[in-house]
DNA sequence: TGGTACATGTAACATGTTACATGATTAG
DNA sequence: CTAATCATGTAACATGTTACATGTACCA
């Protein structure tokens, strides 16, 4: 048998069923909140997800509740797939990093407008770092120990914000804050 | 006009053609080399960009050279799309990183393998950081005030890499050394 | 009764991945 | 002569994004 391969994103609204039945607004809101760091998905996604799952039958709809909420249940299938994937060597991790090219691409661009694309993304980075220390303040010492798993993952978060940031502070000045004018310099301007 | 919305994976091939016609193997191993860090592309990917960016008429493509050589030399639209590109607002980052999901659903395997996952994605993790570094020592001083867009995002790797590390590092014990045996905790095994 | 949050879904499109097919040139 | 590397490309598929369409229930 074995004969379904999930994708990570699959697997993960499948991990997340073997809490509870939940309906695809509960699983967009609960991956949002649990993996929503280092795993994007979208609505769509999660609909589209659901019926495949469904269809092979690794998940079972139940019966429509108040505004047409429709609940998903786990089967024996689903939680086959889902223990064949989660026994899998995970796959290396891909960051894209539309700044990273912008700066790459730097000699491009007049430096002040360099400049205040890195000043507002650094903004958001140091709001992240804030949210995510906030969480992590916020963990009650028993739930640490009882599932250290979630807060492994913050703990990543919080790493990579404060990465982030100090790659940020320690930018050349020539980069972070070039001196106005003598625009004349740029190709972008010719 | 400024018609043709160029991608960020499109813009960056139009970002290498600013220095010299290429062949689209050319600009997969500059796009690597350059970009890979942090930007990922296939080659398929970058003939099918090649072959848009010709339509639209922002790349010329030039006669064919030894081994069926296709160059490609950036036209005066090839540039404005580029220079349209570059002074937008970069998108936020997307990470994806499985290993991060298997460790959120790490109640669901034996500990001793998600250790294994752990120890092996720590070396790959090891490893780049040590390459980042060795590319960064030997960036001569001339080259790094000249051109210092492209030692920042070496060295944002290299920061990248250090906090994954340090992360690895600091995981808790319960997580990083399991204590093998007592197999009969873990559901994966019912 | 009107706005907001809940809830599901489709369609069209854009992007990314994998597998395959083909041939040229070079180094040993 | 033959294996490796260079070089281009297509086809099929998987995944991800955006915009749209529809309707329900609650609450002020």
């Amino acid at each position: 048998m074995t004969n379904f391969n999930v994708n990570a994103t699959a697997a993960s609204l499948l991990g997340f069923l073997h809490e509870r039945p939940m309906a695809g607004w509960d699983l967009v809101a609960t991956a949002q909140q649990r993996i929503g760091n280092f795993w994007s998905l979208t609505k769509s996604q999660v609909y589209r997800e659901l019926s495949t799952l469904a269809r092979a039958g690794l998940i079972e709809a139940g019966e429509r509740g108040p505004r047409e909420r429709q609940p998903y249940t786990i089967t024996q299938a689903g939680r086959d797939a889902f223990r064949e994937w989660v026994l899998r060597e995970p796959d290396q991790e891909t960051i894209r990093f539309p700044l990273l090219l912008t700066v790459m691409f730097g000699e491009h661009l007049p430096p002040e407008h360099l400049a205040v694309f890195l000043a507002s993304h650094r903004e958001r980075h140091a709001a992240r770092l804030e949210m995510y220390e906030e969480q992590h303040a916020g963990i009650p010492e028993e739930y640490r120990e009882r599932n250290p798993f979630s807060v492994a993952t913050l703990e990543f978060g919080i790493a990579y914000e404060r990465a982030a940031l100090e790659w940020f502070d320690n930018l050349p000045a020539s980069i972070r804050n070039p001196v106005a004018g003598r625009r004349e310099d740029f190709d972008c301007l010719k």
